[in-house]
DNA sequence: GTTAGCACTTGGGCATGTTGAGTGCTAAGT
DNA sequence: ACTTAGCACTCAACATGCCCAAGTGCTAAC
């Protein structure tokens, strides 16, 4: 049996499944697609897969759907991808305008992108290694309670706060602002774990344990608050594209309003922004995702974006959008 | 018939079918609840009940389920409030501690009301009101782009990004910002819009139209910014208590990802602080939930927190545990 | 290596029968 | 004027048996 063949037929099997959502026969194969042999032939061909794993019969007397295996080959090997529609260029390219505002555009992105594929689609906050501090504000909310406030150049604000453990006078507060700001303004976030003890150090005594809280509170800004969060759109497509119920959705709500999930997820993935990465049913480290396919790549400076969906999925579709969403998502935030 | 065993039956009518989500029959009822009474009297009364539209048969030979109109009745006049178990209470309480971030005790508050009802939590930002406004920054981003940063002293953030339209100088920006400080420190988000156009009137010819675009800013960041979104938690439960599916979840995710149908949905209820209120089913306006009932109430100074989830649902526990939350919120976040 | 043919398996659809929960009604009891 | 026992009736749910179509695997011929 020739090579070339074998995947062609794997390919036509997950292209039929997953456009009919049934399990698909020899004999409707070749009517469906033009490969010049029979049914019989064809026959043996799927009786050759099943053995290598790549399909599978739920019973005896039906078709054949592709397992997790079967997709897994067609993502990496067969399938092309597929140019997107003119509309679909044009629903992207309007995310070009409209206000620079971060979040804004991240909201605006997820859903269009949910509304492209039809999945549920997850962005991650851009990562700001690599933006600089433009402002840092510390706000007296309460005699001990102090409000930190780190703005990027980029227009990300973060925020927290902090217990002083002591009462903090306005005065000092009003320093210390100046002694940061005038230390690590237009330093890279990412070098401050290396700028801020120096700053602390020249502090007054008096004022460096104060200090050294604030130093902290502005270092866990600078990783931690925006990076570790997602934000996602399009989970009515959950219950939508199953009506039939292939793929429980309940386990897939869990594991998308556990962030920590998803984020471990989305990072467990390879971030090449020109390709993107697929992970396949329980190829998921999570196990409410068996069921499921992640979909992802990376944009900026290593922050994800991507779609869950069932694993019966139009991937060469889906892949499409995906990376041409993380291109001008990049395009935009100058990543 | 008599009228209090009437609404006797109802309720247990109610309550058995919320338990065993089953249509209920006279004999189970007379067996599970002892009213005095027997089976026959019982299908007279609820011969009566169907009648007068407040339950109805599935098909002929079924038990009763409660209509919209009965469980209106049973909420309205026959449910007595459930004390909360200790447990909860406790669970409760421990949202008292850590730190006073305004979003970290909206996300936890979710989070616990969803695991206390099993159900679908959803809270809107609080109203910031009477909040007064604690410090004001504009950071200039681009040569036209401002973003600008609005504090209250609850330690709530708004930011925006607006477009200044001409270039704009640090030197403006920093004269505008003190100006803009003086004015409006310590005064109430409310007042913003009165006070606004005086300083606006005062600054500069040259830069006036500059300090015109950040008042606008300002102002928008006072009202609408954060009381116009709402957080949730615990679509998962969405799934969960519909295994049988009597609520088709599709509509009820697309409704819940819409924050403008549930901002309306929330702020067309009462919000009396001290008794919550309740949409059952066809009451809600958005017909994708004609199968849901949300329990709601105010908290703080008008925002809302509550609950979404099926018609079929224990009222009496759920009011109870939205009530109590509502209460804490309000007591933490000094409304 | 391919194909036609054929026997075999099996889930799904359908028609039929049975069961049991539940009703509504009537007539008798208090 | 209520309440109740009794009974005939209805109907979804379940079970049974049957047939059919789709699909397979195998064999023998090309």
């Amino acid at each position: 049996m020739s090579e070339p063949r074998k995947l062609e037929v794997l390919r036509a099997i997950v292209e039929d499944y997953v456009h009919s959502r049934e399990p698909v026969g020899s004999k409707a194969l070749v009517e469906r697609h033009h490969l010049g042999v029979s049914s019989a032939t064809i026959r043996n061909d799927m009786a050759v897969l099943e053995e290598e794993g790549l399909i599978a019969a739920p019973h005896t007397s039906a078709g054949r759907i592709p397992t997790d295996k079967g997709y897994r080959l067609f993502v990496d090997r067969i399938s092309q991808v597929k140019p997107l529609s003119a509309a679909e260029r044009r629903a992207i390219h309007s995310l070009l305008e409209g206000p620079d505002d971060v979040d804004d555009i991240l909201e605006r992105t997820v859903r269009l992108l949910s509304q492209l594929t039809n999945q549920v689609a997850v962005v991650q906050y851009p990562h700001s290694n690599r933006a600089l501090v433009r402002h840092v504000e510390f706000v007296l909310l309460a005699p001990k309670q102090v409000l930190v406030v780190l703005i990027a150049d980029t227009g990300s604000v973060g925020q927290k706060v902090i217990d002083a453990g002591s009462d903090v006078s306005d005065e000092a507060l009003m320093l210390l602002r100046s002694r940061f700001l005038g230390s690590i303004a237009a330093t890279q976030m990412a070098l401050l774990p290396q700028v801020l003890p120096s700053v602390v150090a020249l502090c007054p005594p008096e004022l460096r344990s104060l200090a050294q809280t604030l130093a902290q509170g502005l270092q866990s800004l600078s990783d931690t608050s925006r990076e570790e969060r997602i934000l996602m759109a399009g989970t009515a497509n959950l219950a939508r594209s199953n009506v039939d119920f292939p793929l429980s959705i309940g386990p897939v709500l869990e594991a998308l309003e556990e962030q920590v999930v998803m984020l471990r997820l989305l990072s467990d993935m390879g971030d090449d922004p020109r390709g993107v990465t697929v992970s396949i049913g329980r190829e998921n480290p999570y196990d409410g995702l068996a069921e499921a396919s992640v979909v992802a790549t990376g944009y900026g400076s290593g922050a994800k974006v991507g779609i869950l969906g069932p694993t019966r999925m139009d991937y060469p579709t889906t892949m499409a959008a995906v990376r041409a969403v993380a291109r001008y998502l990049s395009r935009i935030l100058g990543g």
